[in-house]
DNA sequence: TTATAAACCGAACGTTCGTTCTATTTTGTG
DNA sequence: CACAAAATAGAACGAACGTTCGGTTTATAA
């Protein structure tokens, strides 16, 4: 690896760190330079725009969240453990020094204004939803979950408690082990899992 | 009212503007001042800090807020017919010209600097979670709802509902009229209506 | 109507922002 | 080792930020 890949390396864990436990705007070509110790010019040459930097900082936490969150995934038996799993080790990832997940505050904070950052945090945000619909798809197939189960609903639900588990936990209107959360998630999936349930 | 609190309305009334349509980050003084089409110093005056001026604008916005979707609310004949006009109201209420909901964008984008701004979005969240909570249990107390419904629990449930159809809308795995929002929301309270159900 | 207070403006402050230059140092290669 | 290329630094830029201050206009009450 050059001296200026392995340097860039370094520098975008610096940003994604900054990202993280502050946010997107906080995340300033002088800080991350000071964080890094180095100049800002020389700091800057390697992303030529602020906006390259964001786009960066993005694909280098797709990067780690795929790594942390979903190949250990892969090691489950089936489906629905699979999901299970991305369920359980999601609280872990935003939840390290952060009160919440990267792309969902980057996906807030760039809602409004149009460009390539946003569209990046969008399309990020849909393949996840895409992959655990293919999950749940997958689950049906293997009547681990109800044939009658719609897979987008079930995932629209599924994402949403996930959503709710951040915001609550940092309002106060849910505990540290999250176990709202938990019995959410363990209900709603019993609920497509036997017999006929409601529609 | 006094010259000064009737400009004031009027700037805040620009702000709110502001800060829904683009974001708190870019709610500037400068900006502000240009859109009400006055100076900044002039504009400042009124809030002595910018700090000031964020808090007047999230007092307001709780205003609009309360007379927008709460208060309508109290003409329904019964706590569970409160609760549902509440999430028919939720939908209008951020989408007028927004992505999302101002207070849970403003969570988002405080939720790691500390000071009095974080703290009131904060309490402002907890008391509509308190609030939904409270027409929660009064509608078990009428038995609309199921005697074993946990109170909280149901309240968690419904607001990540709520946080889903926003960030789904904008994400696109959510149509316009929020199909799957209303079809969980209903699903939601018939699993807590009749007989006897899981847990 | 006149005096006083409130409201507002214009200019400037020190900082920080992203970005652009021109050097200088460091790295990798023949 | 030498030399080109890559990497970094330093200084400066125009713009925008929040804030301050002195002065001018406007509203309000006697």
């Amino acid at each position: 690896m050059n001296k200026g890949e392995q340097t860039k390396q370094q520098v975008l864990a610096a940003a994604l760190q900054i990202a993280t436990s502050k946010s997107f705007n906080e995340l300033t070509i002088g800080r991350l330079a000071t964080a890094t110790g180095m100049s800002k010019s020389g700091l800057f040459a390697h992303f030529n725009s602020k906006e390259n930097l964001q786009l960066a900082v993005l694909d280098y936490a797709e990067q780690i969240f795929i790594e942390t969150v979903v190949i250990p995934t892969k090691a489950e038996p089936s489906p629905l453990a699979k999901l299970m799993k991305i369920c359980e080790l999601w609280q872990g990832w935003y939840q390290e020094q952060a009160y919440a997940c990267i792309f969902i505050s980057a996906a807030v904070e760039f809602d409004d204004q149009p460009g390539a950052v946003r569209d990046l945090v969008k399309s990020q945000l849909l393949e996840l939803l895409h992959y655990l619909n293919e999950l749940v798809v997958e689950a049906i197939a293997k009547q681990e979950l109800d044939a009658q189960t719609n897979p987008k609903q079930f995932t629209y639900e599924l994402y949403s408690l996930y959503l709710g588990s951040q915001h609550m936990t940092w309002v106060g209107f849910e505990d540290n082990t999250h176990s709202r959360f938990h019995l959410a998630l363990k209900q709603l999936i019993e609920r497509h899992k036997g017999e006929k349930n409601e529609q």
